[in-house]
DNA sequence: TAAATTACTGAAAACGTTTTCATTTTATTG
DNA sequence: CAATAAAATGAAAACGTTTTCAGTAATTTA
């Protein structure tokens, strides 16, 4: 019975006639330009609810080249950090009216490729990215930048200049008040487990870890200072590797939450009493930090609030261009915030 | 310097014009149709390839009607289950060559609504949902499934016959394992804190929770039964509830891992022993559940399964249409399995 | 070698909007 | 009330593909 029924999708064609009207002015009514009649324009609005009339993005994007849609490139959805700074991004940009493709490089830069390749195709409005940990070259971007479409990134970001928008979180003022706080709370041998050097994230986390250290005129022990992938089993490993010797550390700064969890795990495991004989602290508020025994102090990177900058951003670029060259020269930097746990 | 270089977008006509050839014909080297000559789709994708060229999918997605992509709806994209089941769908549909628009509904009927409105505006050739608690009215979606947009439920599924596809859980075993499993350990007065009915997700764990204790001859305590939004509040509520009695539980099923996880700290805060006094179990197997002491019993749902099987009849579908009303009439059901862990 | 297939390519229309430019209607002014 | 300005509408082209239909080139068959 369905069958039959032809699925008659109504276009502004058909409102145009049912209402003696010519399509540009149902077009104009619909995207309220200005110069339509206030009773003519409620008629059509009126009948296009009648009819179900719904706008085709692409016949409307393929003559204004808007899509209103913005691409979003990830390594994890999954990723907690992540979860939270696209949900705000998306409940946001969604009250501008604007759509959202969120896609996951599974932190592989060829993947990353790929994408950025697919959503120039689809013609995004903007693209916002957080890249892979490998990625130190950009040159996937630059079709898009070239083609005058905003990039921003955030998290993380191109280590050289690059004709783009950056929006990172404190990592150096994160890994300078974790160390520091360490040290507060007692420490004195405090070893780094931190990802590879290749990213801005480590490098600044890492950068503060040693300017903690220098100010407080500690000695960094180099062999218990990591560069790494930040995986649960290379975190064992380390942990294993500095417990192992006559001389261990009294405390721990974990560039993230996992390694945190791993460590603190291996901790327990075998007799080191945390915070007594090792205290730690992580990064990034992982829900699960809360939720360990003992609890684990981290640096909180207020998802949230780097969502709604970078959509601020964006919609601002969108607005009025990105000839603002001044406003892209330094990226944007979103606060840090220590959270004291049972850990330290 | 940037500036008067020509953005330069290079088209199907630009190939055409450097190779003396028709855009009919690149168009089908491009998609490589079958009827044209090997050597000239050689030279066009060479071509092509010199050119920079990418295919504007607006153009392409107005002309054939294929926008190559799949919108999906979920409550909240940082719910772990989501967050593993959207990322096996993405890679799985990258591989077949479509995109996904991912949406949050933030678990808001109204947001749901405008949502589907919306990726029927994108025109995306199927629609993915995992619907509201709250959704127990879908007509919000005929308009897809009236345009012959397949659309695909899962984990939360339509009560009610819907013309379209289910993908579920198989959450009656689920409940019925959990609370076989609570019973074998010991337990004897189960309680169980529950989703509101309105959700297939509720009402069959809860089933199952009724059958296993039936066929074990116990009694359910009414009092010890709820049903209430999943929430840490609500959780504790319940808890200080029954523990407030001169007669207490000493098992509890909870119907998700929040819920165990606020019981769990609930008790350890009361005095309750878990697992001596109290049993417990949960259900998604969160990451949180095997972090928190002692770690929690749960009911593994395999989400990597259901995004595989999501895309595999996906794909069936976009290939072959749903002709096939009769693979349609009952939802493809996927395992579920028990998890022991220290709470039971 | 002519006739009949088959393989390949091209011309042109179509998809549903938006937008420029022209035209008509309405309001304002002297 | 005519003259002018302003507001509202319409005609038609354009966006970059895909696809139908027709036509030409290459191959096979009788």
């Amino acid at each position: 019975m369905n069958k039959d029924k032809k699925p008659q999708e109504n276009t502004i064609l058909d409102i145009a006639e049912a209402l003696k009207l010519s399509p540009a002015t149902i077009s104009r009514a619909l995207n309220n330009h200005p110069h339509v009649k206030e009773k003519t324009k409620n008629d059509i609005l009126k009948m296009a609810a009648q009819l179900g009339y719904r706008r085709n993005q692409m016949a409307s994007g393929l003559r204004s080249n808007k899509t209103h849609t913005v691409g979003l490139i990830v390594p994890r959805i999954s990723m907690f950090f992540h979860a939270e700074v696209i949900t705000t991004i998306q409940n946001s940009l969604h009250k501008h009216g604007y759509n959202l493709i969120i896609c996951q490089s599974n932190d592989l830069l060829t993947m990353e490729q790929e994408l950025a390749e697919i959503l120039y195709s689809s013609r995004v409005d903007a693209l916002i990215v957080a890249c892979t940990l490998q990625t130190t070259d950009f040159s996937h971007f630059n079709r898009l930048v070239d083609s005058g479409i905003p990039v921003i990134f955030y998290d993380r970001v191109p280590l050289d200049p690059y004709n783009a928008t950056f929006i990172k979180g404190d990592d150096f003022r994160g890994g300078y008040l974790a160390t520091s706080h360490l040290i507060e709370t007692g420490g004195k041998r405090i070893a780094h487990i931190s990802g590879k050097l290749t990213s801005n994230l480590y490098q600044d986390r890492t950068a503060g870890y040693r300017k903690a250290m220098e100010q407080h005129q500690l000695p960094i022990n180099e062999d218990w200072v990591f560069h790494q992938e930040l995986t649960h089993e290379n975190a064992r490993e380390a942990m294993s590797r500095m417990f192992e010797g006559p001389v261990v550390p009294d405390a721990l700064f974990a560039a993230n939450d996992v390694t945190a969890i791993a460590a603190l795990e291996f901790a327990k495991e075998n007799g080191i009493v945390v915070p007594d004989a090792l205290k730690m602290i992580g990064y990034s508020n992982d829900p699960r930090t809360s939720i360990i025994s003992p609890s684990l102090s981290t640096i909180e990177q207020h998802p949230d609030l780097v969502g709604k900058k970078i959509v601020e951003v964006l919609m601002d670029l969108l607005k009025n261009g990105h000839e603002n060259a001044e406003v892209k020269a330094k990226p944007y930097v979103i606060p840090v915030d220590l959270i004291r746990r049972m850990s330290s």
